[in-house]
DNA sequence: CTGAAAGCGCTTACAG
DNA sequence: CTGAAAGCGCTTACAG
């Protein structure tokens, strides 16, 4: 059997009051009895039971962590794994700990939620992804839940904490850089059009060439919910003619490394016929070749972020509906160049 | 305030003893009773408290899942996130959370755990990795938590419960691929070398090369903690002679990959003059270009498995230290081919 | 087949 | 500054 309280205050000569009122560090106990209970709880090796104490305190000091349903490529992408560690370690720091809710449907995934907020398990959530006429946010929202989302709520935007970059700023600024190196011709190609990121990324690019007096060719505009044969179809019939374009905006890195080899195929040089720009500066924008100019888009503070709004909340500390934007930062590599083109 | 079993007792018209056994399933309630109870408890939408269940039955349903200390790359490979997946979507179908332990050093990851074992939080723990003098087993050991691995352990081998591939075999398998395209000059190049997994898969490849009658030369088996430029140095110099080997054994996809650039500069052909053969076939291996022949060491089961394992031995079903082997495959892409080299 | 009661390990008014 | 006692929401012998 585990020690417990009672053996401490036995050993100690104090009641489990004095104890429970030691652990929490309470100015009414003396430094002198805080010192004996402490010693004696290093020498039997207490750790407090954390479900005794969540029951009676109502705060489990956990969180959920909502990842999206997994179909598939989505999920593969390695962006979730440095939000999962960077959520990780800032729990670490605050002592909470990080409970994971997944599903490979949506009524699997919600009756995950269900099971941890009902029972008591976890005391808020955070969701890392932002997609249209999602179920999970409205249930978080109608039962009162705790939640904080990273990326831009599609629903309740003043209602919700929230971490996110700029992501419209970010689409302008990708595309103000292809601009900035003579580029006229800008493509836009993407994949999970149903996720809010993208949606903003395109808005900021329209953006982009409407402030440069361009107009937008919606041929250029390329964005499916997965890259297909269907999709690729139509790459191929873009870039393959005289007037292709000669840059092009890419979803997130996944999208461009696929791009990369695609232009291959079809002869086109990076970054001497096109160049390519990126979103998450990923382990993909390194290691392809050429290595893509790709935007940071720092996670690990994004993640710190969330967590840290999310635990005032719980806490009470905070019951606004605080959003956190962070600043992105474009790390230049070898996929753009300045464009040459005489037109 | 939530709804409660006493709620649902009174409602029903019942001892809350009732209650909680018909949620139980317990065989000692009529039929009658149950349907009434369960009827009250969907009305109310009654879920337990698991804090409260889990104070007193001693049973969280909680796998903690320790990842490894995150210096850096390791953590980056999509590998991880596989596993992650794998055993949440595991857990989930057996109605258990699962909760992440991590940190970034050891003694962080070992507070983080003793907390959630001391405090009751978790039932038992799955270990993402295997590598040697792993203070993490030491401690789950000495304490005699309930704990499985992925991947074979360094210590008590015989104690643990362990899910994994054959990695020497597979390690073999990967150079007799290499062997039955008539190669001759095989390097095996890795990092990671602390890793059970990479010690293996090395003595695969040396076991092959030596049935076939085939001399080990200590040169051509480049392995490292990281690709330093160190390592590149020495990878160069290997290739660039005259002699080189035709064919490598990558640690994994990743490696693999930084190979294909690096070969690409010293104006090594893939797969003319160099096959490239690695583990994993992650989103790498299909992503490069050439792509990748890949082993598939089945991550999804490999998770299902120990999370299945490591429930009986929560529950008591089984207290052997059993383990269990999953069979790899070669994914056959581009990245190989014949040896036409004269000798 | 069902219920009353004790108890899991904590916290927190309440009293002193 | 400290302690005795109630109670958090469940489960489980024990009794009937």
């Amino acid at each position: 059997m585990a020690i417990t309280i009672k053996d401490v205050a036995k050993k100690a000569g104090v009641a489990t009051s004095t104890v429970s009122r030691t652990i929490q560090d309470h100015s009414s106990i003396s430094e002198k009895t805080k010192k004996k209970v402490r010693s004696v709880m290093e020498e039997l090796g207490y750790q407090p039971n954390l479900a005794a104490r969540g029951l009676v305190s109502k705060n489990m000091r956990t969180i959920g962590v909502i990842l999206p349903v997994s179909d598939g490529t989505v999920f593969k992408n390695p962006f979730f794994l440095e939000m999962i560690r960077g959520i990780s370690k800032a729990c670490n720091e605050n002592k909470y700990m990080v409970a994971l809710a997944s599903g490979t449907t949506q009524e699997e995934l919600l009756e995950s939620i269900q099971t941890m907020a009902k029972g008591g398990r976890a005391d808020g959530f955070i969701v890392l992804y932002s997609k249209k006429n999602d179920e999970i946010i409205e249930y978080l929202h109608r039962e009162k839940l705790f939640y904080a989302m990273i990326g831009k709520p599609y629903e309740y935007e003043n209602e919700i904490v929230y971490v996110d970059n700029d992501n419209k700023l970010a689409g302008r600024d990708a595309t103000n850089y292809l601009l900035a190196l003579n580029h006229k011709k800008i493509a836009y190609i993407n994949k999970h059009a149903d996720q809010m990121m993208s949606a903003e990324r395109l808005l900021g690019y329209k953006e982009a060439l409407l402030l440069k007096g361009i107009e937008v060719n919606p041929k250029y505009i390329l964005e499916e919910k997965m890259i297909s044969t269907n999709q690729k179809e139509k790459i191929k019939e873009l870039f393959i003619s005289e007037q292709h374009p000669t840059a092009v905006v890419a979803g997130d890195d996944l999208i461009a490394m696929e791009l990369v080899y695609l232009f291959k195929e079809f002869n086109l040089r990076i970054p001497e016929d096109i160049s390519i720009i990126s979103f998450n500066n990923s382990i993909f924008a390194k290691m392809v070749q050429p290595s893509l100019t790709s935007i940071d888009l720092h996670v690990a503070y994004l993640s710190e972020q969330v967590v840290e709004k999310l635990i005032d909340l719980i806490e009470g500390k905070q019951n606004l509906a605080i959003k956190v934007i962070l600043p992105h930062e474009i790390i230049e590599r070898k996929s753009c160049k300045l464009n040459q083109t005489a037109f």
